[in-house]
DNA sequence: TTTGTCTTACGAAATTAGTCGTATATTCGG
DNA sequence: CCGAATATACGACTAATTTCGTAAGACAAA
């Protein structure tokens, strides 16, 4: 079996991995161009960090053409789970609900009305 | 004034953390005592950790006597808060109700009925 | 006092992440 | 065909993190 393989993005791989599963297939190019946009960083520096990507199965490429294109190769609901999980253990004794209040109490990212009816109703399903 | 600088403390660093936060007190052995009963690390390598966190300021030491007595010198909420929302913006487009929909909703880490009334009172007076 | 244990300090190796320069190849406009 | 633009490959450098060995001082017991 390819056992579920750990998984442990660099704060720099999931910026990209961010790009790859919004866009789906991207060229270096596509994805240096977003990266641009919010950060100082070269070109071959991109391009360094998707080789190393690829070469750890993070994401796939195909490489038939001159100017490669890439894809995401891990799931990003697992990813998230997955590093979500390892933020419960080591930062918040193993309880999700204190990682949720922090989270809906946290200022700088409030939650819309909308949102909030979001989480009530998952709050109802797990409730029966 | 001194500003409430900036707060990452890598991951060996949270783990000491934990350990003082749960504490209060504790000195580099009773720390390296806990930290080895889950992973394989030298006596030296927990010292040199602490005093390194001590000059970064995450850590207060009181070196009056020959055995050093540390404590956390960053507040445990603070931290997680910070943590979080940097985990939301890595990798949850900002969005905390994706996160939030998450952590409940992983199975490994269940919320006890009690815990979800109290994520309810949260919710009910964030709708207002 | 001598010996063994425990402490801190310090230096340095090993690892990982992030960065970019340069070389080389391909493609395209003219 | 030539030159500019664009692509990948690759090596190397820096910085941060984690690791530990060794030295030196304190202390306690014999």
């Amino acid at each position: 079996m390819s056992a579920p393989k750990m998984i442990k993005p660099t704060e720099s791989e999931l910026e990209i991995l961010q790009i790859l599963w919004g866009k789906g297939l991207a060229t270096v190019r596509e994805v240096h161009e977003v990266l641009v946009r919010t950060k100082d960083i070269g070109y071959t520096t991109t391009l360094k960090l998707m080789q190393i990507m690829n070469e750890k199965g993070i994401v796939k490429r195909d490489d038939s053409m001159r100017t490669h294109v890439y894809q995401a190769a891990v799931n990003k609901e697992r990813t998230q789970k997955h590093l979500l999980g390892k933020m419960i253990d080591s930062l918040f004794g193993g309880s999700p609900t204190q990682l949720v209040i922090q989270a809906l109490g946290d200022d700088s990212h409030k939650a819309s009305r909308e949102e909030l009816e979001k989480i009530q109703a998952l709050l109802d399903s797990l409730k029966k």
